[in-house]
DNA sequence: CTCAGGTAGGTTGATATCAACTTTTAGCCG
DNA sequence: CGGCTAAAAGTTGATATCAACCTACCTGAG
């Protein structure tokens, strides 16, 4: 049986994880002057690359469940940033898209993410990002 | 400004979050009949390592708020897996440590974490597990 | 000794996350 | 057309996460 300290020494979900929050807390500091959170800048950035997508599109590429997709557009469409519309060619599907406020914020929020990244890894000179984002898509 | 697809390509935040959501799932799924989550297995885990530990010590070994573990501790409190006693030095603190059934289903956990976690690295040959522990250490 | 400030922890309200179940709509097969 | 099955998304209930605020307790300066 692996000893407890084995387990926390090695295990890739507890380290992930770990990471995960100290990140989340991070970026969460950043965007708060815009009234974002970590996880609302990443899905407005992908609906700016391409606008009005599927929600069964949108989650496999956040690797996030159908459901939680559904909560976390409630509330960016309760606070004016997307808009959800049925899909015209067919009806089960909703066309997800953001409004002027939602871009506006896009272009508020981009130049904060860079500064904030570049903060971090100038933080971390140890800290070889390629390596990591390549193991990272190697997992999810 | 960063385009959109240069911030989901490069992004070490929304990469991370992306791996933590997978990995979650699929340890979650791991430790469902034992009726605990991935997140209660790495305390359960901690505490096994070094019993009756103040939360002020737990909770930076995690990356996690300290508010963020009183809700953890009070489920596996009401679950009956871990026990909290006021530290009788210094009657602000309090300890936490392990029932026996707590620890009985550490030992049953730790079984299923070791079989999951091989499973996981033989599906990707590809992953470099010490580079992405040594990056994800760097970054929390 | 007293109280001012600091430290340990809890509470509240908001977002995030997912599994299990439900609803609505497409599409196919006879 | 009728009805069966599959697909897209919503709802519910539980855990997780954190910031902001609050309470209880300790400690040291005067």
């Amino acid at each position: 049986m692996p000893s407890p300290s084995e387990i926390a020494a090695t295990c890739l979900c507890f380290q992930t994880q770990r990471a995960a929050r100290a990140l989340a807390r991070r970026f969460d500091a950043a965007f708060k002057p815009l009234g974002i959170t970590n996880g609302q800048f990443s899905l407005i950035a992908m609906l700016s690359a391409s606008d009005a997508r599927r929600m069964k599109e949108i989650a496999p590429f956040l690797a996030m469940d159908r459901t939680t997709l559904t909560a976390v557009l409630k509330t960016l469409q309760r606070n004016g940033l997307v808009a959800i519309v049925p899909d015209p060619d067919d009806r089960r599907g909703r066309l997800v898209s953001l409004t002027a406020r939602g871009r506006a914020t896009f272009r508020k929020a981009a130049p904060i993410w860079r500064s904030e990244h570049c903060k971090l890894e100038a933080e971390r000179p140890t800290l070889d990002g390629a390596a990591l984002r390549a193991a990272l898509r190697a997992i999810a």
